[in-house]
DNA sequence: TCCACTTAAGCAACGCTGTTGCCAAAGTGC
DNA sequence: GCACTTTGGCAACAGCGTTGCTTAAGTGGA
């Protein structure tokens, strides 16, 4: 729980800080539904408490009453689900050459993606013009509105590669683009949009993405390999940003001190020898230099799963997926783990990046914040 | 806030929580104090919230009124401070070669220190019995206990090298002595003591001591170099152990892909770089390889500073610290960024460990226990 | 068919949290 | 000596989850 920066918590504090877990327990519960004793179970509340608290998320409209379970000998269980269409969250992922743009509901739910072709290079009205085109265009998409009222959509995540402040939603330089340097996108585009806009790196939006999905480990990396080489951190079950929104730059790591110079000044950085053996065709090369850093990263942090994305990676999937499980395997082996950290694939080529992007508003009503929590309204 | 694992939260958890908070504040204002009006700016608390919240940790014991701030033109603040010897922990730090046991207050002050011969290969009741003597001795020396009642001490913390769980309290395979592997050192030396015993890795416990003292940042890293090369990693103002206490294996990170072999199986770890440089003589390429490795983890987690500690860095402080602070600085500049990451050395040799061992045992009292929280009695 | 039993979920009273409104205490400065 | 400022506690209060009890809604045996 955290109330606001301080810490000092009061009783709506204790109230909200509840109600995100029920409804964070909703929402990985999907259609399925969960019942209230259950409930109970996982937040070790008593089962009054999740009764008034489930009353009350009835009467907001976020959760309904979805038939029965059946009877162990009593009374049936009545089980609980998430209101999918109670609130609607838009995803932007604004790439170096085409803009993605998600409408997803409440359960995570993408019910309209379009996307538009966009140069990051253009002027800044441009580029928020067409972002604002792009919101407007999903929010009227997905399923007819219902008659009786308008959705209700509660503000609007964008993600971009370049390093940025996620606190403050000031951009910094954008590789390749210096009109962004120092530019104030998060307010910008809430004054384009009339919504409240969040803004976050790619990869983290993509990792956020990720550990929302049911059954995500509460440790695990995401590791995007496109035009450059990212990572984002969840830690603990939270995104893990660090002071400045800079954690996850895996690309320039060093795995090869001396080695081949990088574009970004240094020698031997992961991207400059994954990139370049990928560039001449060796996929197995890049996947073992992949796999290097990626091995490196569970070491020092003892994550549960590593996970890969990009386009890339799309296009090889087995050769990376076998080529960096190959060597955290091997890693593990050399330890006496028992059991080595699974590799996966993100599916769904960049989609991840917009769906997650939308999860940047929607998480904090569930509590998934991740360090500095937002608050509900 | 968190109530045990489950996460829901009850009007004695929120107490628990505001309690820790005031207190945290009081540890970290020392002797100085802290007036009552700032600890309920810091906390977001009413002024009589804290009020009250005070009065319960006197009437503990645990805090009291230590003077009057001069007034501002009208009544004078008064001066709260925490009561150093309501609580003890002893610390011990394992080694291989030597026990060092310390006796801390409150406060954080070590008011006792001896240190033993240890060999941690031999049988592990000889070990326990080494321990449990230091634990007696260490409590039975330091201020003189007052005549009213005897000094409460709180439990034990041990910090040993190596991989273990946390939770559990369970020790791995201990590089070296197979009869450690999977000992339950947590409970068997709970019995010796008859004391509540907490274990860790010796770089997680000294990389705790440091996030306790005044005016550390929320996310660094304890890099301890000494027999071998281990990280404590403090993430979001909390130690990050990872699911299995495994996070901080730094040493075996590879920073030279097909390097030279080291004594992991592996090639190109910078343990084996940088011991085999410092073996030689070669402080400055040690420094350099250690710089690479504490560069990468700046970049991968955006922290806010690097420690550096252990033997081998305390005969050439200055080189070490000069040579990785050369390398991130030079990384800072590759990508525009003003100020680089500062490098320091936590001075005091080996005792930072066992300090921060006793540390373990007090940290849950202010709410810093680091993802899983203890609780208090 | 009926009744005892089991399980689920809500109502009412309660203890305790931080908050609000108010007032006494303890200074400064004219 | 008086007006003013600031601190900090007392008392009443709204609202949180908890406890004790009741009602709802099933199963299963006599």
């Amino acid at each position: 729980m955290s109330n606001s920066r301080t810490g000092g918590a009061n009783l709506p504090a204790l109230r909200h800080h509840n109600a995100s877990l029920v409804l964070d327990l909703l929402r990985v519960a999907g259609e399925q539904g969960i019942s209230r004793l259950e409930l109970a179970e996982h937040t070790g509340l008593t089962p009054q408490a999740v009764s008034k608290i489930t009353a009350r998320l009835r009467a907001e409209g976020l959760a309904a009453e979805a038939g029965r379970l059946a009877s162990t000998g009593g009374k049936p269980r009545t089980v609980l689900r998430l209101v999918p269409d109670a609130g609607y969250a838009v995803g932007l992922h604004l790439d170096r050459d085409e803009l993605t743009a998600v409408l997803a509901d409440l359960a995570g739910t993408t019910v309209a993606t379009r996307t538009f072709p966009l140069d990051l290079g253009a002027p800044a009205t441009e580029v928020l013009a067409t972002a604002a085109h792009a919101v407007r265009t999903v929010r009227a998409e997905g399923p007819q509105a219902t008659c009786t009222a308008a959705r209700h959509v509660f503000g609007v995540g964008a993600a971009l590669p370049g390093p940025l402040d996620h606190r403050s939603g000031v951009l910094h330089r954008v590789t390749g683009f210096p009109q962004w340097d120092r530019y104030p996108l998060r307010d910008a585009l809430a004054e384009h949009t009339g919504l409240p806009v969040v803004v976050d790196k790619d990869t983290n939006a993509a990792a956020l993405g990720l550990a929302l999905r049911d059954r995500a480990e509460a440790d695990f990396a995401y590791l995007h390999l496109g035009t450059g080489l990212g990572a984002g951190l969840v830690l603990g079950g939270a995104l893990h940003r660090g002071a400045r929104t800079g954690a996850g730059e895996f690309g320039h790591q060093t795995v090869q001190l001396d080695g081949p110079p990088c574009g970004c000044g240094g020698r031997g950085c992961i991207e400059a020898l994954c990139l370049e053996a990928a560039a001449r065709g060796d996929v197995a090369e890049a996947a073992r230099v992949l796999g290097a850093g990626a091995a490196n990263l569970v070491g020092l942090l003892d994550i549960d799963r590593v996970v890969l994305g990009g386009r890339t990676v799309a296009a090889h999937e087995a050769a990376y997926v076998g080529g960096v499980r190959a060597v955290i395997e091997e890693r593990a082996r050399r330890e006496g783990v028992t059991a080595a950290v699974p590799v996966t694939v993100a599916g769904g080529g960049d989609r991840p990046v917009a769906e997650g992007a939308a999860q940047l508003v929607l998480a904090p009503l569930f509590g998934r914040a991740g360090e500095d929590g937002g608050e509900r309204d």
